[in-house]
DNA sequence: TTCTCCACTAGACACTGTCAAGTATGAATA
DNA sequence: TATTCATACTTGACAGTGTCTAGTGGAGAA
């Protein structure tokens, strides 16, 4: 059970970690800081999480259900969709994509609500793929595509929030453009 | 002008660094801990790396340095064998790659001499991307190629390397296998 | 000898996560 | 109504951190 005011300060707590986690990534976030953000005092947010892995476990569920949602909205639309949605799900929410893929924030396993929300992302690919190869088709090669789309899309998710690519590639006119492009090519390498 | 002892210590930081960056990630790296390990006061690494994130900048250098040699020397094997060398740079330097990769630890723009070392690895690509395209192909065109290439061997090299992949796969028999299925999968959708 | 770097030490400060203990409030129970 | 009790906090303390400032010892040059 929990009051219209403890809900509140949990929500206060989250939404100030993810819009740092934003900002300035995920290791500036502070118990004491976002505490200070919600107005009370720099133990209030201990009740909620329990400790500081407690926000980013937090964090993450929520981020791998709206990711899990995306993806598993764009399955009807194929390959490249999916590839795109996941993308575009980091560009859309770069706080909790940050925190999501730092496994040494808090350790996924220690979360089963979190690790829960994370294999519907992953089955949702997994199933993609074996649709599209055949039932009947070798587990190595089943594991070999799906390692694939999967580093393709999250390669070009981190390098776009975090690496360099822009920066080194110069002049992009059109992102959209370029991630429909590299998704397009991912998933005709696939289907050939 | 530097002494023995003193790049004695230098080095002694670095490595202890890169070890615990391998082990625990960069984020428990701490200037109090190395110091410790190299049995010297908490204030003599400052000598030598100006603050934390002086630490972070010479480990990107040394990475970058170590990452353009390997895929400088691949480039005559073609696009599928740079790939593959990328990710292998990652499990095999497992402590400098985590730190590259992390813009908030350090922003290279910071620290010219490590930036140089980047864009060494990045031109090789490229200039492996325009080859393989022709001089006179669009620049849209190479540069979707590039930033498919890039992403999708970094995106395996994270994923095998902090990620869920190996875990979420279950029976991966040889990772040596995947590595190289996958490479051979984004050089071929590149020169067809 | 004196001067001056160099590599390092020592102490302090503000900040952090977290443990332990106290307090107000509202609901349930006797 | 009076008492109990859990919830949602507050306050205070502690060890650990990065980093600023101020020393210290020793080697080489004048």
């Amino acid at each position: 059970m929990s009051s219209a005011k403890t809900d509140g300060l949990r929500r206060q707590v989250l939404d100030a970690a993810v819009a740092i986690a934003a900002t300035s990534g995920p290791d500036v976030i502070s118990m004491r800081e976002v505490a200070r953000l919600a107005g009370v005092s720099h133990q209030a947010p201990y009740h909620h999480f329990g400790d500081r892995a407690g926000i980013f476990a937090a964090i993450s569920e929520e981020g791998f259900r709206l990711l899990a949602n995306a993806i598993e909205a764009s399955t009807t639309l194929g390959m490249a969709a999916m590839c795109e949605a996941y993308v575009h799900f980091a560009l859309a929410h770069k706080g909790h994509f940050r925190v999501m893929m730092r496994n040494d924030l808090c350790s996924l396993e220690d979360y089963p609500s979190a690790l829960i929300q994370a294999d519907r992302a992953f089955n949702a690919l997994r199933n993609e793929v074996t649709v599209i190869l055949g039932e009947d088709s070798h587990e190595d090669e089943a594991n070999a595509h799906t390692a694939y789309m999967w580093s393709v899309a999250h390669g070009l998710a981190t390098l776009l929030l975090d690496g360099p690519l822009l920066k080194k590639l110069g002049s992009v006119a059109d992102i959209n453009a370029l991630i429909r492009n590299v998704a397009r090519k991912a998933s005709s390498s696939i289907t050939v």
